[in-house]
DNA sequence: AGGTATTACATA
DNA sequence: ATGTAATACCTA
């Protein structure tokens, strides 16, 4: 630091007490100094000082730095554009008239200024990268509400939000925006009874928010894209996100066919960097005033928008699996409140969190009535274990009767969807007579076949050689879930007249035709049909339920009614049906078509438990004395709970650099090594405060050098 | 003393 | 994180 480090302390002086005088010379009496680098360079005339936000995303040091504008940069250094500085210990030190140690780290500035708070020499910008402004107030203060919101640095989340510089896309100009469109008509939209209100408040230039629950069927993409067109119409911008490239693809195309081409960017992984920074460039110049994107679009630097909205908040590829793991619901909730916009969030099931937007009189709800609902949902049918069980030939078969029926009955009309759970998604073994997932006694992991005869548990390791259901008491284990492939073969033996095809991870259909034909799919891989499926056959329902998740229930319903969305309404004849218990609750909210009514159940028991949404949650992951030292230094609120900590079962564990190894040849296995996980809770209101000490006791330990990691996440994807 | 491992500290 | 200065530690 200062000289002052070195002058000898009085009789009884002792370090706290220096320090104390130092900090309070500082404030008292030195003035505001005029900025002066160590070499005396010459500065910038007009507000010589910049603050920059260095690209380090490291907890202590997040917050920005000043620095001193050389004269031949001033033009260049505007706020918001790349820089490169000297930072780090000893850039500054100056020995045998050289600058030591310190390297270049890029950066942004964030503004200029006539002064600093900094008494010290400043280290002067060393580079400005290019003249583009890539980081502008709207963005700036977003991502700091985000970082704050999720115990995050703000340099990680700007690399989530700010692509990767392409020079050559940089160079190239973007093309003159077009003039607002006129209001589009309401289209489908006037299906819902506050729809075309919603759309007229929107072209008004108001800032509604909703969340709208969908009818089954092809429109939404056009509906999207008719929001978007009543927010531009207004003089705003608009920005959709939605869970993955078809989708983008799908409302790219509706908003092309609604507003004609030059309007709208693509902004999806699936284009290479340099057409993802020219479409992003597009959108931040203005020359673009809608945005359709998956995930990272979230933070698209949309001028003057107008609305933020998003598409089946459900999805899990809303959540960004990079630090601080924010939610795409979460980001564009802050980017509503922080940027005066609308929001709509839209969906064919219901989260309880959107429920909880409605319940809490966040947002409105936009919805059918229920003889709209009637019609254009599929007739559903459930088939439950009991019907099973009477049904000899379906059980040899593995379809039952029913099912089998209705699929025969739906190929007469046209195609015939089949969703089958993932391999891997479900539980490996269950019991054979009630299909109770079969799990360990000492940990409660599944149980996977090893050796013939052998039963381990898959999370411990600990054998089991007397299996028996502890639901039922049968000693019969069966394999759970037959893949797509072998399903589709089955069924194509008993259907040799028609075509299967087959849509799963490796390969994805987008649509299939309306002709008469077995669709077998894995969720989320469902092509779309032309004029709709006239059927849908949900199988092995009862493992989708099995999962030991807190969202299992939720979680299966919302990709069934995915799946049903795709089949046509009742008044045309499509028929759905479901293996699985007809009564538990998402079935039959499934039946009812009801996702609302099964999300706010949810909410009601989720408030009941204390759970999220509810209340707010974070997660500490790390060795046990990691997470322990951790606890002892958190300075939670009052109002928090600890929940644990517990031994986390490898699967488990969060991805990430397995780190916390002794030095090497200390022999130990970083996968042998044992992991904790705690929990911590608060009440509604507290989430800032909790999310705040979280981001505080890291910073420290990540100051004092500490060897091992805790890994904290706000909102943790799965609880248990 | 003189050198090396370890820790503390600051980053403009 | 990362580099430097301060220090603790070790050998002759």
């Amino acid at each position: 630091m200062s000289s002052d480090d070195k002058q000898p302390g009085g009789p009884g002086d002792g370090p706290e007490q220096l320090a104390l005088i130092r900090e309070t010379v500082r404030k008292a009496k030195v003035p505001r100094a005029k900025p002066r680098t160590w070499r005396g360079a010459a500065l910038a005339k007009e507000l010589p000082v910049a603050r920059v936000m260095v690209d380090k995303g490291v907890l202590h040091l997040d917050r920005l730095w000043d620095y001193a504008v050389p004269e031949e940069l001033d033009a260049a250094a505007q706020p918001g554009v790349r820089v490169r500085v000297r930072f780090g210990a000893g850039s500054h030190q100056v020995r045998e008239g050289r600058r030591e140690g310190g390297g270049l780290v890029d950066g942004y500035l964030v503004e200029r200024r006539a002064e600093s708070d900094y008494t010290g020499p400043l280290a002067a910008l060393a580079h400005v990268v290019s003249p583009e402004p890539v980081l502008g107030p709207e963005l700036l203060a977003l991502a700091r509400a985000v970082a704050d919101r999720y115990a995050g640095s703000l340099a990680d989340v700007l690399q989530l939000a700010i692509p990767p510089r392409n020079g050559q896309a940089e160079a190239a100009a973007s093309p003159a925006p077009l003039p607002a469109p006129a209001a589009p008509g309401p289209g489908t939209w006037s299906r819902y009874g506050r729809g075309p209100a919603f759309l007229d408040a929107l072209a008004r230039g108001a800032a509604p928010r909703a969340v709208w629950t969908a009818l089954p069927g092809p429109h939404w993409p056009e509906e999207l894209a008719r929001a978007v067109a009543a927010a531009l119409a207004s003089g705003r911008g608009a920005l959709v996100v939605v869970p993955d490239g078809r989708r983008a693809a799908r409302v790219d195309e509706a908003l092309t066919a609604l507003l004609g081409p030059g309007r709208h960017a693509l902004l999806t992984a699936e284009s290479g960097p340099r057409r993802r920074y020219e479409q992003w460039l597009a959108v931040r110049r203005g020359s673009v005033r809608a945005v359709v994107g998956t995930r990272a679009a979230m933070f698209a630097p949309v001028r003057d928008v107008g609305l933020v909205a998003l598409w089946d908040d459900g999805d899990g590829s809303h959540s960004d699996d990079n630090a601080p793991f924010p939610h795409v619901r979460e980001v564009l909730e802050l980017r509503a409140a922080h940027e005066g916009c609308a929001f709509l969030l839209g969906a064919t099931g219901c989260t309880v969190e959107a429920a909880q937007l409605v319940e809490s009189g966040w947002a409105e709800p936009i919805v059918a009535d229920r003889a709209r609902v009637r019609a254009a949902a599929p007739l559903v049918r459930t088939v439950g274990d009991h019907d099973l069980a009477r049904d000899g030939a379906a059980r040899a078969a593995r379809l039952p009767s029913v099912a089998w029926e209705v699929a025969r009955e739906g190929l007469r009309s046209g195609p015939v969807l089949v969703q089958v759970p993932r391999r891997g998604y479900v539980p490996r073994l269950a019991c054979d007579r009630c299909r109770t997932p079969a799990r360990c006694r000492r940990c409660a992991g599944p149980l996977e076949a090893h050796e013939v005869h052998e039963l381990c548990c898959a999370w411990c390791g600990e054998a089991e050689r007397e299996w028996h259901c502890t639901e039922c008491g049968a000693f019969g284990l069966r394999a759970t879930v037959v893949g797509a492939r072998r399903t589709a073969e089955e069924l194509g033996r008993a259907f040799p007249e028609v075509p299967v095809r087959t849509s799963g991870r490796d390969q994805v259909l987008d649509a299939v035709p309306g002709r008469p034909a077995l669709v077998v799919a894995t969720p989320g891989a469902e092509p779309v049909a032309e004029g709709g499926y006239a059927a849908a056959l949900l199988l092995d329902g009862w493992a989708m339920l099995g999962r030991p998740d807190l969202r299992a229930g939720e979680e299966a319903l919302r990709r069934w009614l995915a799946a049903s969305a795709l089949v046509r309404g009742q008044d045309e004849g499509g028929r759905v049906v479901v293996v699985a218990e007809s009564t538990l609750r998402p079935v039959q909210a499934l039946v009812r078509w009801d996702p609302v009514g099964h999300a706010l159940a949810e909410l009601a028991e989720r408030a009941e438990l204390g759970f999220p949404p509810v209340s707010r949650m974070a997660e500490a992951v790390g060795t046990p004395q990691a997470v322990a030292s951790f606890l002892q230094s958190v300075r939670l609120p009052p109002e928090a709970e600890v929940l644990g900590p517990v031994p986390v079962p490898p699967q488990a564990r969060p991805r990430g650099r397995a780190e916390g190894a002794p030095a090497p040849g200390a022999g130990r296995e970083p996968a042998e090594e044992r992991w904790d996980r705690v929990l911590l809770r608060v009440p509604p209101g507290s989430g800032a405060a909790l999310a705040a000490a979280l981001k505080a006791a890291q910073a420290a330990r990540m100051a004092r050098g500490a060897t091992d990691p805790v890994r904290v996440r706000v909102d943790p994807p799965s609880i248990g």
